[in-house]
DNA sequence: CTCATTCTAGAATGATCATTTTACATTGGG
DNA sequence: CCCAATGTAAAATGATCATTCTAGAATGAG
């Protein structure tokens, strides 16, 4: 019944995501994400309805195959502070975090703010898949009253980071930063 | 010979600042600009050039009116961390760095990256005007080795903020994790 | 007062936008 | 092998975009 796609569905919404990433939803147009992914602007309506379902679609895609994939990798099953350092650390590589890309989730913060929008769903899902991630290990490791300071104190860390990277700012001393944050917590290891 | 503008610019460029906040370059139209500010299209043109010319006067605009007004409030001459850490503390007042509106600083960092274009001055002058502000308290209050290090952090905490308000997150527990920050601070205080 | 100058207003323009339509290609079931 | 279903392609459409044009209003110098 239901036929195979003529194109592979994780490559094109893999090409969207990264559009999206260098330039935002407002700042793209259909035609650039056809030449992005190499669909026909037909072929993109066919398969996601519109603009703002490609738009979700790719975001659903960056929370997956990014942001999952980071915490597993980092996190996975065995997780300690360390796991969550390196994480840290991770994004401070080159590739393929990188400043001409971008950070959808904060990105899309950013573009789109608070208000209800094509990023809400997303947004909500990326920040809990993230925080979710932080405080399990916070909370295994250290515990206590103060579990929700050190999540909050990580994820401003976290999207701080991503900014200047954004910017292109001299992130030089960011790795010095994260390690005295984790040294920081380390000490409240019981 | 140069007979004054009819419209009041401070006021206009305050508009359109607040506009570009909430909404981004790319987001935004001529005919919103009009309605937010007032002008017509026809006067926008006349008085700067285009809408690139608007984003920058009202770039420059911010930079003087929020990031030197904020650092002129708080820091001022007399500069010393408790006066630091009331400037960060002030990023979480309701207005008017609310959410709605965004700092421009961060949301141009984030739209437009670090590849040249209409945001890149004011980029770069907002960005040193508030790295120098944060460098020139820790300097003279702490100064060592680490001088670097202290102002990254903090340039870190900012920025995480600003994305963690735009983006509607709860911020409750952001005033206790910004006086953890200092307090390590002050505890290098010679 | 008057005129040249500068500003403003609003309609006009061409480009680009998201989207739809139309025609065609590809596929697997009968 | 053929056909109904679905995917793709590319041109067409109307809306909206940034920008310009044209006409008229406000201003200060002489």
């Amino acid at each position: 019944m239901t036929r195979p796609r003529l194109f592979d569905e994780a490559t094109v919404l893999g090409d969207a995501m990264n559009a999206f990433r260098r330039a935002g939803f407002a700042g793209i147009s259909i035609k650039d994400l056809s030449d992005a992914t190499g669909l026909t602007s037909g072929s993109i309506y066919n398969a996601f309805g519109d603009k703002e379902g490609l738009y979700r679609a790719a975001f659903g895609h960056y929370i997956d195959a990014v942001i999952r994939h980071r915490i597993e990798t980092y996190i996975g099953e065995a997780s300690d502070l360390d796991g969550l350092e390196q994480l840290f650390l991770s994004l401070l590589l080159p590739a393929p975090e990188s400043g001409d890309l971008g950070c959808l989730l904060t990105n899309a913060a950013v573009e789109f703010g608070a208000q209800p929008s094509v990023a809400s769903e997303g947004l909500a899902e990326g920040f809990a898949v993230l925080e979710a991630a932080i405080r399990q290990v916070v909370e295994r490791q250290i515990g206590g009253g103060q579990v929700d300071l050190h999540v909050v104190r990580l994820l401003l860390l976290y999207q701080g980071i991503l900014v200047l990277i954004r910017a292109g700012r001299d992130v030089s001393a960011c790795p010095a930063v994260i390690r005295s944050e984790f040294e920081q917590l380390r000490k409240l290891l019981p």
